[in-house]
DNA sequence: ATGCCAGGTAACACCTGA
């Protein structure tokens, strides 16, 4: 069984302790990390090689910085989402981890507000992913696409829709290119074996939103066909949202039979 | 319409996030 989560952590180093008490009492093989905010040489590497990992970085300073944490040596990593290799926004990191599982830890740009150049940025970084993942379920391997996607793919994945209506979260051009590539015979694995709607990932730091469940589910962990066959459980641990000193984010983890 | 909160950077204010 190798158990693979996915956690934006809203800074690494802001986040160590949380994140080193979470390892140690869930220990999943793999670790999908986003929103790490610093660069290569200031990751704090050597605190999570004590305990166990193998760690890979793309690092950036201030923004964005996706890595992965895994208990077997990452091979074949790649650094950037193919297509798009003139983003300068660490967005993406890929490698193959337990020898054959191919794991992508995702920070989709948040696009708001709409009708700006962010709005066409997160859209264009939709379309490579569509063609990226594509591509990838040719290889007939399994593949794993998780992070943060700032997608709300529908109404039951929001507190209150109204609030969103105008949202790039929402957004029906958003929402189109998220159905495109879960109709490529993508699983999500949280979504298929959790029925109950509203089950939140991200709860604003504003506005008492942790404290009345006002959360938005944006972070996925998408499955090939080959990897979905091999799909355990899933669930996301809202204990770490919780906590003092937390990320808006909690983990969101599934179990392959590997 | 704006700030609410949190993090980073740089400098004691401003940017970004979702």
């Amino acid at each position: 069984m190798v158990k693979i989560a996915s956690w934006n952590v809203n800074s690494i180093r802001a986040r160590l302790k949380n994140l080193i008490e979470w390892l140690n009492e869930e220990k999943p093989e793999v670790l999908l990390l986003q929103e790490t905010k610093t660069l290569d040489t200031t990751f704090p590497k050597s605190e999570l090689e004590d305990l166990g990992y193998n760690v890979v970085t793309l690092g950036q300073k201030s923004y964005n910085g996706v890595a992965i944490l895994s208990k077997s040596m990452p091979e074949d990593i790649i650094y950037c989402l193919p297509g798009n290799e003139d983003d300068d926004q660490a967005r993406f990191i890929e490698a193959t981890v337990y020898n054959k599982v191919r794991v992508a830890s995702i920070y989709l740009p948040n696009g708001n507000p709409i009708n700006t150049e962010k709005f066409d940025y997160k859209l264009q970084w939709m379309n490579h992913l569509y063609s990226h993942i594509k591509n990838s379920l040719e290889s007939e391997e399994i593949c794993v696409f998780a992070g943060d996607y700032n997608v709300i793919e529908n109404d039951n994945d929001v507190y209150d829709p109204i609030a969103f209506k105008d949202d790039a979260l929402t957004h029906n051009r958003t929402r189109d290119i998220f159905k495109k590539i879960n109709n490529l015979g993508i699983t999500n694995a949280f979504k298929v074996l959790n029925k109950t709607s509203h089950q939140y990932s991200y709860w604003d730091y504003q506005r008492g939103s942790w404290q009345k469940d006002n959360g938005l589910l944006i972070d996925h962990i998408l499955l090939s066909p080959e990897a979905s066959d091999l799909l355990l459980k899933s669930g996301i641990d809202r204990k770490p949202r919780g906590k003092q000193k937390a990320s808006d984010h909690t983990p969101i983890w599934c179990e392959l039979d590997i």
